[in-house]
Parts: structure tokens; C-alpha cells; sequence
DNA sequence: GTCTATAGCTTGATAGAC
DNA sequence: GTCTATCAAGCTATAGAC
């Protein structure tokens, strides 16, 4: 707590951009070292666990941030289908327009027990959140998880596909969608 | 083409399980020597290109398989639901009920061209298979070819999910809903 | 076609000066 | 809190014997 929050943050939005495009493995010291100007030492310094430890806190940082910018929304007093329309802007802007990879995806590929679980955690607290403006749209608790399910499998599944063939239109096209999906009304853009 | 084609697949099968395992910059040499048996120098010997000839072969053989054994039984003489049934048994079973990563997302973050125009064709050849066996089921062109994204979107997003949380249901649930999705029909398991 | 041996570089991590 | 310097171990890749 020495330093002042934004540069904690602008630290963390550096190292969030490393393991987001490189994965755990291809996120090595240099190209930290590189991304946030900070040499080797000084980062075992504020993360003495070293890659893991600064993996953890890239995940609590984007659940964070995640939280507040996109899903804080969705609990507002606006319309459900206004309120998810929102969240698919932020969303596109997020990735990118599929241009960037979910850490969800990047991080869990390697198998560290203390990194799947705050995956798990953060991938729970966005169905959640969906599930309840779902609800607020008119779908019972039951259509609204699975409703929520289905927006989360097919923004993680578009990034891979938009990945793997190089065109992104399949991301823009899940993104539109996603206000009709959760709440059943157009997207109106 | 002097190795026997058992030997040959086996070894390509080993180096699948490497690469899908831990991506490439995860599939190190001595990871790879470790489950094939083979000494540095003989991967070089077969693949003088190291590394990423390998990770090519790996794409290559998985393609080929996967359009041997799940999408050319798609445009046998059976029932359009009955094909994408036995596809989702399949399917299942390739990925191993949600445990196994796909190649389309562990070989395509490292940002090779290569690489990625293999995994671009191998993602657009399994959703030609899923689009033509939607129309055989009474979908337009234009439906079948929506329907077909949907359905890869949807199993490689519930990889990635059943991964980050170590929940495979939604894996399974996504399977199970393949035929209705594409065809229209009920499972009947 | 497989091996041992090795080159040369990069990795994650640490010690200690300032 | 950041740095330089350093470590052992790992990495990809190659040379050359058999």
C-alpha cells in the first residue's frame, strides 16, 4: 500500500496484458520485465511468489475490474434488456472486438490448483450476475442459469473460434446477440 | 514414409497429447521426448523444422482424424439426427468429456501464421460438415451456416469453461444439446 | 534412424549494493 | 523500492558417432 493506486493499477494493467496474450508459459520474466519497466528483482520484491503470485493477482485484478465495469451495471435500476445492451458494448471494447484473448482462457490452461480456483470464481460471478438480470427480464431462476451458461460458453467460445480463424465476426455476432438471448428483446443498437 | 503408419500415428498421437496439454510454448522438448520415447536429436531428424513443423504435424493429424472419425460419418446415408448423435458420442469421447483442451485454442495463442492458418482450416472444415448436415435436416443454407457456428462456438466455449472451473456439466450439456441445436430433434440417448 | 554430447541462449529466482 | 550481477536449471537446436 506504499505505492499510489493508479500506478498499482497501470502495474497491473501491464502485467494483465502480458498473461492475457502470451498464457502462463509464454509469460516469462523478460517479457514482464519488458512490459512494465520494471526489472526481475523488482518484481520478486512486490510479488515474492513470483509468476504465480503475480498470475493470482492479474485474475483478482480483471475480476475486479470486470466486476465494477461491466456486471456492477447490470444491478442499476435501467431496463434489463438497456442494462445488457451496456454490457455487450463494454464487452466488445474488453476484448477488443475479439482481438484479445479471456485470461479464463490463457490462465487455466496450466494446472495450478490456487489459479483454477479464482478462474472458477470469477467465471461463477459473471453467470451469476447474468442470471439475475435474466430473471429481472421475466425468466424463472432455472431459464435464467442456463440462459446465463449459454452467454458465458458463447463469448468464451467466439474469442477461441475468432482466434483460431483469424475473423472476428463471429465475436461481433455473439455480442449482438447477447441482449436478445438474455432478455429476449432486440438488440436495437 | 519409411516408418510403418502405425508407428507413425502413434508418435503423432503422443505429440497431440503434449501440444494439447500445454500449448506450445508449454510443450517443451523434454516434455515432448518424455512421452514419445524419442532423444532430442531424433524429433530434429524427423522434424527438421523443431518445434513448430511439429506443432504443424500435430494439426495435421488431428484434422485429418477428426474428419475421418466425427465428420465424415456426417455425410454418410443415415438420418440427419441420427449422424449428429453418433458425431456428439464422439465428440464426447475426443474430448474426453470436457478433460481435454482442443487444439484450435492451445495452438492458436502463440501468433504463428502457420499455425494459424492450419487451425482456421480445420475450424472451417468441421463447421462445413455441421452446415451441410443441417441442411440435410431441413435448414437453409443460410440457417445451416448459422446453426454450424453456433455449434463449434459452443463446444469450444464449453471447453474453456469446464476448464477455468472445473465443472465439465456444462461440457456435457452442450453435447447432449448438439442434435436438437443442428437438427432439430430431440437426443433420445 | 537413433543416439550422446554439447553449444549458446533464456528461464525463474536470489544476493546484496544503493 | 529499484537496481546490477549472478546462479543453476531449463530451453531450442546442432554435430557427429554408430
Amino acid at each position: 500500500m506504499a505505492l499510489p493506486k493508479v500506478e498499482e493499477d497501470d502495474l497491473l494493467e501491464r502485467l494483465t496484458g502480458v498473461f492475457q496474450k502470451h498464457g502462463f508459459e509464454g509469460a516469462s520474466l523478460s517479457r514482464i520485465s519488458r512490459a512494465t519497466g520494471l526489472k526481475r528483482a523488482s518484481l520478486y520484491h512486490r510479488f515474492p511468489g513470483g509468476k504465480e503470485e503475480m498470475a493470482q493477482a492479474v485474475i483478482r485484478h480483471v475480476h475486479e475490474r470486470f466486476g465494477r465495469d461491466l456486471l456492477e451495471p447490470l444491478r442499476g435500476p435501467d431496463k434489463p434488456a438497456d442494462k445488457v445492451r451496456l454490457m455487450a458494448r463494454r464487452l466488445d471494447r474488453f476484448y477488443d472486438k475479439g482481438r484479445q484473448s479471456c485470461i479464463l482462457d490463457t490462465l487455466s490452461l496450466e494446472d495450478l490448483a490456487p489459479l483454477r480456483q479464482l478462474t472458477a470464481s470469477a467465471a461463477h460471478g459473471w453467470m451469476e450476475a447474468l442470471a439475475e438480470v435474466a430473471v429481472e427480464a421475466g425468466a424463472s431462476p432455472q431459464e435464467a442459469r442456463n440462459l446465463s451458461e449459454e452467454a458465458v460458453i458463447r463469448v468464451e467460445g467466439a474469442l477461441i473460434l475468432s482466434r483460431a480463424t483469424g475473423d472476428r465476426r463471429l465475436f461481433e455476432k455473439v455480442i449482438e446477440d447477447l441482449p436478445r438471448l438474455l432478455t429476449g428483446e432486440d438488440p436495437e443498437v
